[in-house]
DNA sequence: TGAATCATGTAACCGGTTACATGATTTT
DNA sequence: AAAATCATGTAACCGGTTACATGATTCA
């Protein structure tokens, strides 16, 4: 069997937070939103959003103000559709395809100096990432409404905000002491 | 620029760490010790040590007592290449492809029974995953000798243990708080 | 009106997966 | 010796990226 395609599901669920949204506007969520856990650019989205539109998941109109901006909608068939998805259970975990990880597992030496260096930088990296998603979080949420009427994505950034503070403490944890 | 192929960089450090490893010692790797954090298919392994022998970067020998095993080493330029690789920044973070996250983010109301559901769900996985990770430990690195001589690789593992227990801990307090 | 940009679309390429294939080795 | 498995190898396919292309719109 052909492993499940995801995109089609993601582009249901951004369009179904925001009808009328253009396949650019779409592009966009996966460069602010999205783009935190999932990567896909213009030309993957056009095609796709072609094939939604052949399958009847999605409508699409065009504005006489604006001759090349399409629009795009849910149709009821893509609503089901979506919502049948997110009732399935997820079943496996992702593979952390990680770099850093990667580079520490072949260095033996607890002297090596590359591991002190590794951990210097990802502690850095983290720190970026940190700033980032607070500032996201103060942005987006700062009102209690917009909390209750997109809970999912308030849980997946706090979520991604406590993941972040962890593997911060556990690096300095660990840089403390291999400077002991 | 066509980006940055990983591959040939693992294959090295596996080679490494197991001199006089088979093709197919190579493909269990990925399926223990580097699943966790990197996938790779004999379909794939097979052909980029091929390309690699033929860079100079491993030999490869066959041994009379079996004439189809193939075993395979560093040469003096593949451990440069490894060693050049290994104290190359990591300057970017990985992105978490993760379906727990996407299935959240677009539900919507706190009180849908889906997320209830979600967490619920990936609560048992992670413990799973932390069985498994504390087995790992339990198993490789209950000698000193062990974690000094791998240190990278212990490093590794208690951070996937770390990381475990944190996402475990952030989700339980989350349910806790649905409940209420 | 010409230049720059925008929104959409297409094509070539590439890494990785699934499925199939082969010859050697072990098992019964 | 036949059957099952093992280690290696190959081929077809597919999702995704990079690069290129086009027509509309805005800007200078």
């Amino acid at each position: 069997m052909p492993k499940q395609r995801i995109l089609p599901f993601i582009l249901l669920g951004i369009i179904d937070c925001h009808p009328q949204i253009t396949g650019k506007g779409i592009t966009n969520e996966f460069n602010t939103e999205i783009g935190d856990f999932w990567k896909a650019s213009h030309s993957q989205i056009y095609p796709e959003l072609k094939r939604m539109v052949a399958d009847k998941w999605i409508t699409v109109t065009q504005n006489d103000d604006n001759a090349k901006e399409k629009y795009y909608n849910l149709t009821a068939e893509g609503l089901e559709v979506l919502n049948n998805w997110l009732t399935q259970a997820v079943t496996k975990l992702p593979i952390h395809q990680d770099l850093f990880s990667l580079k520490l597992f072949f260095i033996k030496q607890a002297n090596d100096p590359r591991i002190k260096d590794l951990i210097t930088r990802q502690i850095n990296l983290l720190k970026q990432e940190l700033d980032h998603l607070l500032e996201r979080k103060e942005l987006i949420f700062s009102k209690q409404a917009m909390i209750d009427n997109h809970y999912g994505h308030y849980l997946v950034l706090t979520r991604a905000i406590s993941r972040t503070q962890g593997q911060l403490k556990w690096l300095n944890e660990e840089l403390n002491k291999l400077n002991k």
